[in-house]
RNA sequence: GACCCCGUCGUCUAGCCAGGUCCAGGACACCGGGUUUUCAUCCCGGCAACACGGGUUCGAAUCCCGUCGGGGUCGCCA
């Protein structure tokens, strides 16, 4: 028996002539990303866009994207916007112009006309409420197979396959119609979708037949879902990648994180840059069960993805934060800013605690913690300590970490061994919270005015003649 | 109901295809300890799973069958 020998060639690589370097396809590969904007792009449509952009990034291949905006009422150019808008904030650039299915309706009438003069398709009033035939495309009973790129083989029997509508009796084409005629007319090679979809294949692989075009190679990604196994939804937290935006997560943790829902690389990495990600990538090792959402630990990597923030960058970004709460503006000192960003850029897990964290630095009406105050200030003998601590620190020469440390040990007098029963209490006294910077570089950044008022109110508070909300 | 898919720690998962090196490894979370004046970080340690039942085999998380459980689909959503 002769076999037929196929040379495949995954990656050719560019072919160098003299000085001139000539870009070869290095693949056939293309994917595509097709959504329906609908105003939000859900975590699990994102995520389909994800492993689709890494497939083709990884084999050298085309990502395209075609908005599936048929559906009128809900396709308005502000969901369109935003779809191209996250699309961007997660650096999912696709190759070749979006194709728009809405432009493409009297080809995909043609198409089905063409079928029923070929007598794969033919029109029928069943069902309908009056308003004219639709089209059913003839399902042939014979059973239909292929293999998932993930899933393996998957088999469903010829009897349990019936004719479906390609144009409803309002002249306008169904899903499996619209969908499988666009991917045909822009050559995608991998049908890269979620779980979801698996019934639809057995139909799709019928009408890639019936309109004589090769086969694709479908690849069923497992589905996000919520803790009761079923598919993730808004109630069940944030489920639109804009709310992970404005949230403030980075984009490359989420991206990252979202590549790991389902995928991994077959050892133990997970904080893994764009371009590991890339290298890595591969459909053999994607799951076929559905995974779960775990909130934690993305704002685990959104941890390691801030801590390795280019400084600049998250000085850039801070700034503006700051600026849009309104604690900093124009008139602020930049080095004091840059000194406070020193201070807390390790304790910012996620953008808006960057606030919370700042908020002291920058006014004198910052809130208190109602329970640092009760435990730390709110004890006898405190406001003593904090007014004799006050009045070192005004004579104090030096405003150094060092200085200041050595001064509050000498307020402490004999009382040497304890020194949290001071440092404590000037720490809710300055900033009104229980944790924070270290204490000494807090007050150096501060500066001695901030602390010095900051400590007679503090005395103040632990004395009972003043009360402080919150 | 029929058909399709899925089932390893609380969660994401490694291991399964090519059975032994797995009394099942990593990560997040959680608990404890260390570092720190505090919080976070960091370091160390701990808890915790092969859905169940048969079979094949000297040996099964890994192969086969069944059961149970979950999800999806079932002529005008995409």
């Amino acid at each position: 028996m002769f076999v037929g020998i196929a040379l495949v060639c995954e990656e050719q690589p560019a072919c160098t002539i003299g000085v001139l370097t000539v870009e070869q396809p290095s693949s056939s590969v293309r994917v595509r990303f097709a959504p329906s904007p609908t105003g939000q792009v859900h975590i699990g449509n994102i995520r389909t866009a994800i492993f689709n952009w890494l497939f083709a990034r990884g084999h050298g291949g085309k990502f395209l994207v075609r908005v599936e905006d048929t559906d009128r009422e809900r396709s308005t150019p502000e969901a369109i916007r935003v779809l191209f808008e996250v699309m961007e904030w997660l650096g999912l650039d696709f190759d070749e112009d979006p194709v728009y299915q809405s432009a493409c309706v009297s080809r995909h009438k043609q198409v089905a006309e063409d079928l029923i003069a070929r007598g794969l398709a033919y029109k029928s009033d069943k069902g309908a409420s009056g308003m004219g035939e639709a089209i059913l495309f003839r399902m042939p009973k014979e059973d239909v197979r292929f293999t998932d790129l993930i899933k393996g083989e998957i088999a469903k029997p010829g009897d349990s396959l019936q004719d479906f509508v390609i144009v409803r009796s309002d002249g306008t084409p169904v899903f499996h119609l619209a969908n499988v005629v666009d991917d045909i007319d822009m050559g995608i090679t991998h049908v890269i979708r979620g779980d979801d979809h698996v019934e639809n294949t057995f139909r799709h692989i019928r009408l890639y037949q019936a309109l004589g075009a090769p086969l694709p190679q479908f690849g069923h990604l497992p589905m996000i879902v919520n803790h009761q196994g079923k598919p993730y939804s808004k109630r069940d937290g944030a489920a639109f990648v804009g709310e992970f935006r404005d949230t403030g997560y980075l984009p490359d943790a989420l991206f990252n994180f979202l590549s790991l829902l389902g995928w991994n690389p077959g050892d133990d990495r997970e904080y893994m840059p764009r371009e590991e990600l890339v290298a890595a990538f591969d459909l053999a090792r994607v799951q076929s069960s559905p995974a779960q959402m775990d909130l934690k630990k993305l704002s685990w990597m959104n941890g390691c993805y801030m801590a390795d923030l280019p400084i600049a960058l998250f000085r850039e970004e801070a700034i503006r934060r700051l600026q849009a709460e309104g604690l900093v503006d124009a008139a602020t000192d930049a080095a004091y800013v840059e000194a406070v960003l020193e201070l807390i850029r390790s304790r910012v897990k996620v953008w808006p605690e960057l606030i919370e964290l700042a908020v002291y630095f920058f006014r004198e009406d910052y809130p208190f913690d109602a329970k640092a105050v009760r435990k730390r200030l709110l004890k006898p003998g405190v406001s003593e300590l904090l007014d004799r601590l006050r009045e070192g620190y005004a004579g104090l020469s030096e405003w150094s970490e060092s200085a200041l440390d050595e001064a509050l040990r000498s307020a402490l007098g004999a009382d040497q061994e304890n020194a949290g029963t001071l440092i404590h209490p000037v720490r809710v006294a300055v900033s009104g919270q229980a944790g924070g910077p270290g204490l000494f570089e807090m007050l150096q950044v501060l500066g001695r005015d901030r602390v010095l008022t900051r400590l007679e109110r503090g005395s103040r508070i632990a004395a009972g003649t003043l009360t402080v909300g919150e």
